[in-house]
DNA sequence: ATCAAAATATTGACAGAGTCTAAAAAAATA
DNA sequence: TATTTTTTTAGACTCTGTCAATATTTTGAT
């Protein structure tokens, strides 16, 4: 997105300090948490209440300049990547997130083998796996660990984007 | 699963009235959240505190007997289709949940275009869209609501699976 | 049947993520 | 610049889920 302030206006928003920090904390660091999103906007305009920073995300998702993914186990996410169609790859030790391109194509997932009268309006793909660098630490994988939940000890690193 | 106790047994897990009780709730009422299931099982046998419906459905999915299921912006759901790779159809606006076919096929989805030096175990696929009760009510929608979270005044059927 | 050891259930406090509300402040509009 | 609309702030609150200590139940062997 080139000039965040005409996508603002263009969709009837008022342009405000919070809204441009914000945005510009998405780009910097995409897949970063509503949290971390605020201190990075703390670090560039000074301060930002928290309410702020949750309702300029939500109005840039509804208006479709931002994406929100919510991994099982993990607050959301966001990115300004949008309308690409791509999914997501997440580390289930360190919580590493990396985009990856549809392996079906364009849009090919919003086929359902049965819709069972639904309407479907998005496909969502969430890889879960062990990236990396984790992939040494923990070679061996129970059934299923809560993923995205790492105990403060074992953890490498966390938060990575930002 | 047609002998709980049998499965509990062979995984060394001792036989609790609270377990095969919420197991008994899963299988009866699919796709529904921990609360909704506790709501079940002291309809069934009394009382239950909250943490053993959470111990019980962590070990169960721990064991692979549960499968449990986190779609964006809702506590986690639970059911007892296993180890048949299906994915899931979640409305929008009801928050009705049901089962579809994997789109590809047996496994292909563990595949995703670009890995990215991940050692991936699963993908996960969630279709958001309308289920048909629910579209004559809601036929236009913008970018993105919260998903499955429903206000109060406009809930149709919430947890119609219970 | 009974008893000791191991595991689970209960209870209540706690934590993280996000929402709600009313009042204050800032943009937009005229 | 005055007015109206919208956003921001601040703080209380809700919802899911977890932690920890104690009480209870299962187990397995007598």
């Amino acid at each position: 997105m080139r000039d965040p302030s005409a996508f603002l206006r263009k969709h009837g928003l008022p342009i405000t300090a919070q809204r441009l920090a914000v945005l510009r904390a998405v780009s910097a660091h995409p897949h970063s948490t509503a949290d971390a999103l605020a201190e990075a906007v703390r670090a560039e305009i000074g301060s930002i209440s928290r309410q702020a920073v949750y309702n300029a995300l939500g109005t840039l998702v509804e208006k479709g300049l931002l994406r929100r993914i919510q991994p099982a186990g993990s607050p959301a996410l966001y990115e300004d990547r949008v309308g690409d169609n791509h999914h997501h790859l997440i580390c289930r030790t360190c919580g590493k997130t990396v985009d990856v391109a549809c392996a079906v194509g364009d849009r090919p997932c919003l086929k359902a083998a049965d819709n069972a009268g639904f309407k479907i309006d998005e496909a969502e793909v969430i890889y879960w796996g062990t990236c990396p660098e984790c992939l040494p630490l923990a070679p061996a994988r129970s059934e299923e660990q809560s993923p995205l939940k790492i105990s403060e000890s074992d953890k490498p690193t966390q938060n990575p984007s930002i």
